[in-house]
DNA sequence: AATGAATGAGACTTCATTCAT
DNA sequence: TATGAATGAAGTCTCATTCAT
């Protein structure tokens, strides 16, 4: 019994200090994306997800702890929802559907996809995240070559292109085309563009 | 003589009053690709620009009229860049040479290309400049567009696209290249994404 | 049993706390001397003891209350180091090397001697310390001033001298010297200003 | 006339800013002496200067150039009067009206006495007026045993003095007294501190 | 036209303090 | 008893802005 009592309130303790910096975190994902970084204060995103204003910086260490861990729990999580969403084998399949999945999960994750942007419209000054962010586009450029090379060697896709530069104009393709949807979601229709990105590509690659 | 007197001191005033202002949005222009929008301030602009920390002030209005002023100043210059490099009447050719063009002004003019992202990046979430940098990406896509129509009119470029998506794309890709390149520029090599990109196109447009 | 057990748990816990708190009071007094009063916080001092940051609030209350725990322990240490140091009777000898005794227990004990030197600053204005700081004084002073008239009485020291006024010059003396050697340890030779004081004022005192 | 009238446009603005900066020293003076360092915020300076609260902000540059600043001002202006009451050539006479002055000008100046105590606190744990307030002893003791080298070389004090420790604890003797009439102003006769050590001095110096 | 003095709002940051476990 | 989560107050600092010269 005694031992139980123990565990539930530690557990309690660690579990009410996560709870605060998921809600935290949530409330500075949503205030980032509506006005971005500079415009989005300490004390707003406490009270935003209903604690006091003090607390992000005791959590947070300050203005750019926040912006960091931010950065950190965007890119974490788009990775692991593209993993999750991996149905196929490495090859021009995975690829294709990597490609469409990221059309997709922007436009029904608008809010974070927008805060992502305005960190890596930050990231452009801001030597906190410059590092991660460069790294975010590597490693995703490095999943687009990985496949381009098996589907290479699977006959799949011609031989005689660049992987490497394919494959960051494939995620540059992406990034260009949601950045123009941001600034414009009434005006682009970004199925539109998934779908004739999608068929482009499959063209542009064929052997 | 006094009208002279009259002329010649007025225009030479108008004169001392274009070139300083000039000179303080080439400062302007400087100090926001190193710092960033929020991170220049007004009187960094004077001084830099060689004059008094108040003339920024004085001559924008305040620092949303030098952010509206930059931004036009910014997409002034390249729309009339891209005007004077083009050596092709309408049609593929021209298609392709903007595009290398695109990559080609990024690579020559780091500073304002940075600068011009940087405001991308702020126009997320600013609505002083969010229509206009919208209309700049409106107005570039349409001439990829005009363009395409021409060159499929020609019959250069297959019928069954879709030629506003794919302009769409082409300057997505253009944009997430050089975003790219703009945090990693030692990692990425520009004139190689333009050589593969203006192959790729060449291949996936091709009737 | 029972009550033994009772008692040793008592004891037990009373040691517990004796030790808690003398250990925080040391981590204090350090840190006193490193930074000052204000730049010392409650947190600081827990954990350089080896404690939780919460402990010292916990224990002293609060801030002020540590300040006077801290002022009383300091004093009172001093107080019994001086008492512990006389080998001499009532007189010019006890007199002597009570000033003696001084000079080279600032050497000997720099830190302690600074977190002093910094609550004397911190009298000036802090209503918490100032009473205890100036009885400190005048209660040196005092026992400086009991020696003189004895060493009066018994001829040692010439009668015109205004003892009181003669105790506070030699308290002011000693701690001006030490207030010195603390600004610029390196410059300033403690021993050599012991030896020079001691003659000196052996010959003011001179019948 | 031009020209009367720019220059006296111009001497305006530089005295409208230097008597500002005269005033808030003032108030920062007070402010100091009355609270300490730390309780003395910026705010409180400008306001009791008759400014804005962020007008000394602004001016220093922050709370490290208000102190440096405010170390400045003291010290030179001790120095200065102590110079200026200077009435006899060096030796024995002008080293004991200095130290008459010091305990006279302490009374009749008390505020700004106080204020430089508080750093001279300050300066325990501040390297930002460490070596300004060393210095200020070093200058000072340097000044006393050049009178006491003169006076030893004009026969008028005894030549087997170690004038260097000597000059030292005469420092020390005049700040350790007025630090203990701070702290005790009611109990302490600061003009009988005076008579007795100007005495004293005498004796012990005698040849 | 141009300077720069002065204001004042607002954000970050640091901690003492309180409270739940 | 002891920990550490959470609060909230206060101060520093940075600037855009206004205004006098």
């Amino acid at each position: 019994m005694r031992t139980l009592t123990e565990r539930t309130e530690r557990r309690s303790q660690a579990e009410r200090r996560d709870e605060a910096e998921q809600r935290l975190l949530a409330a500075a994902v949503r205030l980032v994306a509506e006005r971005g970084l500079e415009r989005t204060t300490l004390s707003e995103v406490g009270e935003a997800a209903g604690y006091s204003r003090g607390l992000p910086a005791h959590y947070f260490g300050g203005k750019s702890g926040l912006i960091v861990t931010l950065a950190a729990h965007l890119i974490g999580r788009f990775g692991r929802a593209l993993e999750r969403a991996e149905r196929h084998g490495p090859g021009l399949k995975r690829l294709l559907g990597a490609a469409a999945f990221y059309f997709d999960s922007a436009a029904k994750d608008q809010t974070r996809t927008r805060a992502l942007f305005v960190l890596l419209g930050e990231g452009l000054n801001n030597a906190l995240v410059t590092d991660r962010l460069a790294e975010l586009n590597a490693r995703s450029a490095k999943t687009f070559e990985t496949n381009l090379r098996a589907a290479i060697a699977d006959g799949e896709v011609r031989a005689d292109i660049d992987a490497e530069s394919q494959a960051i104009l494939i995620l540059a393709a992406l990034r260009g085309a949601v950045g123009q949807w941001l600034l414009a979601p009434k005006t682009i229709d970004l199925s539109a563009l998934r779908d004739e990105f999608v068929a482009s590509l499959s063209r542009s690659l064929a052997p």
